[in-house]
DNA sequence: ATATTCTTGACAAAATTAGTCAGGAATCTA
DNA sequence: TAGATTCCTGACTAATTTTGTCAAGAATAT
């Protein structure tokens, strides 16, 4: 089970365009890359496997960029993952039921429970719930400023 | 945050250690090797770290090798992963709160929160239940007819 | 003594991640 | 319509990590 910097990078930008969201209006790879500290060019990548699981909209051209597809409380974390990263089973097999010459290993359905459990937490939470959470705690406020201000 | 083969080695031999263990004996890591398709060098490895960790202990010569060093029901699976993987964190961070040029990343938080939820399931799980999980479930228990003939 | 089994550390190949880059397509504005 | 902007796509590469192998040595049983 892998989950790289390239799906925490995923989530961390879906975040930031649930959080710097203004009306209906796109937001550029460059400002996100930097506000988020993540490579521009492969915040690119990223966001195209987004968008090709209709987790994000984009539109080329000046003024155009990427925003959410759905309201912030419809995108779950396990979605954005999904999208991004090809190894979160956590199976020896994929699943499949070969992990000790072609028959299951001793510990194949504790790892079909792992993934179960891990899934079962990532499809609960949405975007909006991590930002909540996020506003609960005093010392995360001040981001929010910058929001307002 | 990676769950490598690694630690899936570890889980299944020490699960078939707790499988195959008959009163006070060692169990040699080329038998244990050969029953769960495991490379016996790899698992000298792996099995040297678990002795480290206090969860095995071994004895050389002729009739040595290993065995738990506790019941079954006194090892969970959360410290052996712990003790063989170096990745198992799933902030950006190591934790330390500088994921976004020094300060915590938006998604800082919830990675922790993701940690938690992991490490609580791994810690509360020993080798024994899942054991027992296998036991309850009828297209398992062949593989224990072996352990009792 | 000798065979057996773990112990340790160095080493290497293969796979994967974590990006970069360039050329192109669409879109907005003047 | 020209030009600037921004996403789109695929190819490519360097660094890192995993997944092992191997050999020489130490301890133990018979």
């Amino acid at each position: 089970m892998y989950l790289t910097t390239k799906g925490k990078y995923a989530v961390t930008a879906a975040l930031d365009l649930a959080i710097y969201e203004k009306g209906n209006a796109f937001l550029k790879i460059a400002d996100i890359a930097e506000r988020q500290s993540i490579p521009p060019s492969y915040l690119e990548q990223i966001f195209n496997n987004l968008r090709k699981a209709n987790i994000l909209s984009a539109s080329r051209g000046p003024k155009g960029g990427f925003k959410l597809s759905r309201p912030s409380e419809k995108i779950m974390i396990g979605e954005i993952i999904t999208a991004v990263e090809k190894r979160m089973d956590a199976t020896q097999c994929s699943g499949d039921g070969t992990c000790n010459s072609g028959s299951k290993c001793v510990a194949h359905n504790f790892w079909i429970e792992l993934n179960e459990n891990i899934n079962s937490f990532l499809m609960k939470k949405s975007l909006k719930d991590v930002l909540n959470t996020r506003k609960d705690n005093p010392q995360e406020k001040d981001d929010f400023l910058i929001v307002t201000g």
